[in-house]
DNA sequence: ACGAGTCATGAGAACGATTCTCAGGCTTGG
DNA sequence: CCAAGCCTGAGAATCGTTCTCATGACTCGT
């Protein structure tokens, strides 16, 4: 069912540089990291990637407040939501509380259908909260 | 203190097309809407009274899966989520049960500051669900 | 190990949304 | 009515992301 992927270099070394971190991390910046570890991987492929990985829920993804797309290999399976820091990408993963069920009875009263919700915290974390204020 | 908007007709164009809908738009439908309705305003103009208008909280924004802005002028002026038809845009204001503060619990834990939420529920409206499915 | 058939890669072009530039137009305070 | 300065709009410029396509790397059957 889920069509086989080869196992390239490139493919191993972008879940590395992912699995290496816990940030949120742009496509561009794992392009950079990759290039600077001496691993240079193509844009291009670095994009595919993490475009596949995203859809076999293997990477979570999520926006900035200007719509750049940011990939976390996250430790937990079943969904959650995050804390994130917005200038080093630092996360915690939280849960949501009874997110999902509220979500179905709001959707439902109103006649919507095939829900899915949104649920992110955005926050400076203690680490660049002190470097800010020196 | 906040400083002085003009009160220009482009700007009131942009505001009444806000005004006349309540679904969320992106600024290119806004600005081909316009067109069509004979008051042609420049594209940079459209994203230029949004941009101000959304930092004057005027109208609230959000982001597609694919990083579009939409915009929407709400009724409430508080502090509310949506509940969004993803294809034809429409939106319904909701209450987030207690996300403030759970949101600032978990922050605080956390150690994190200036926390901000993201919270929205996408899904597909009864009329568009009816068309799609004939 | 050899070759065919495929999927993957990468450089650069192409894209789509948004922002910037700058010369000329409109508003507003007085 | 005038001056000073914000506004506007067309087009160029950015930026993130995707597409194109020639070339390279896997895999499998033999």
């Amino acid at each position: 069912m889920t069509q086989q992927l080869r196992m390239t270099k490139q493919r191993a070394a972008v879940a590395g540089a992912l699995d290496a971190t816990d940030e949120f991390r742009s496509a561009q910046q794992l392009h950079e990291l990759l290039r600077d570890r001496g691993d240079a991987v193509g844009l291009a492929t670095v994009y595919r990637t993490l475009q596949s990985l995203a859809a076999g829920g293997e990477v979570d993804v999520l926006r900035t407040e200007d719509g750049e797309a940011l990939y976390r290999r996250c430790v937990r399976d079943e969904h959650h939501h995050h804390l994130v820091c917005r200038s080093c990408g630092t996360a915690v993963e939280i849960d949501g509380p009874t997110v999902e069920s509220w979500a179905a009875r709001v959707a439902a009263a109103q006649g919507f259908s095939d829900i899915e919700h949104t649920v992110e915290l955005w926050g400076t974390c203690a680490a660049c909260r002190a470097a800010r204020e020196g």
